[in-house]
DNA sequence: ACCGTAGCACTAACCGTTACGGTTTTGAAT
DNA sequence: ATTCAAAACCGTAACGGTTAGTGCTACGGT
């Protein structure tokens, strides 16, 4: 499966790059609205449904990454070290993501993302099932058996941790405010006393 | 300001109420996306820009009532007795939307809701408003000094109790477990001690 | 009785998105 | 090498939500 990359592949995720760049330049030197889809792919030189085929919609054009986000958030519950505590690596995750969307050079898209109401819909849904994804895999780890309402609860709160974290005045300092109060909600559910 | 309503502003009322309802029979009888907006107003007996006038979006014609709950939310925290604590008002307030939104009449409704993308990702979006509206409230009570961040953070919880619980097995039991984790994660925040 | 405002109407468009039908490229099987 | 099916791509036309733009009418305050 992950053997050489065929060339049709490489082909595929060649044009879907060079869409999503050129979306996101037009995007920040005009605004987002002010770009139409039929603009964003003549300017890449593809079909409007060539550009369907690649992004459902065209604020996924803005999201590209997002499926990383998604598995670096289930790979800290699943690929943690054994009989490590999950809150805490949460915590270091959510922490590391963080700093990463309010670097500086993030700054413009986020302000992009904040000034259009299609994109923070977009943004919220997206968090959604982010949390969805990671109530599945707290739900599926046997170290902790959690209820399925508790375990989708703890995942909300997470994701909830990283949103409210990204728009406060002193985002690290939030993280850890918010992951005390986690910390607390957490240790109600947990049946057994495993130090 | 509520003194005698205006035959005008009866009328517009009920110009909304007509096109509200008419737009949610259409709606359970045939399936959100198989009316039109041009439609709705047709059976309305008004114009497109009328209905629009109105509400501000398709979705918007199916929450019609969410005004309401923003208020009860609010007032929850601002009309509790003094010195009652604010997670149990909160609680029993939960409580009662939850029990009401998955009352037997609502089903039809909610199973529509569900079943189509867009209006899903319009709730989520309101849930976020609610949640912001119940931080400031919370943020604004005199009794309890909380950091913004501590605000926003148990406002999102009190929503998450919602969404989650409605979506459960067993809704009032959802409340209740997930509001204890709440309340343990109130307690991290609560700098004084006050019984 | 008069005026400003607000609700309403109609048309025509804009824009995201999809259906459709056709062409080229690619990887594999013969 | 040749052949073939799948998959990527193309271009057009349409559909449906939404928004000007332009008036008209009726209400409520003066």
């Amino acid at each position: 499966m992950t053997v050489p990359p065929g060339r049709r592949e490489r082909k595929k995720a060649a044009t879907r790059q060079k869409i999503a760049g050129t979306a996101l330049r037009l995007f920040l030197e005009r605004g987002y609205d002010a770009v139409g889809i039929r603009e964003v792919a003549a300017e890449a030189d593809v079909a409007v449904t060539t550009l369907f085929s690649h992004f459902a919609s065209k604020e996924a054009l803005v999201f590209e990454q997002d499926e990383d986000f998604e598995q670096r958030l289930t790979q800290a519950v699943t690929g943690r070290a054994p009989h490590e505590p999950l809150i805490p690596a949460l915590r270091r995750e959510i922490q590391a993501l963080v700093r990463h969307c309010t670097a500086d050079s993030a700054a413009p898209i986020w302000r992009m993302i904040d000034e259009s109401p299609a994109l923070r819909k977009y943004e919220e849904s997206m968090r959604l099932r982010h949390a969805e994804t990671l109530a599945t895999a707290i739900a599926a780890d046997p170290e902790l058996s959690q209820t399925a309402t508790a375990s989708r609860t703890i995942a909300r709160f997470v994701i909830d941790a990283y949103s409210l974290a990204r728009e406060a005045a002193d985002p690290e300092a939030a993280v850890d405010e918010i992951f005390r109060m986690i910390e607390a909600a957490w240790e109600v559910t947990c049946p057994s006393r495993r130090a």
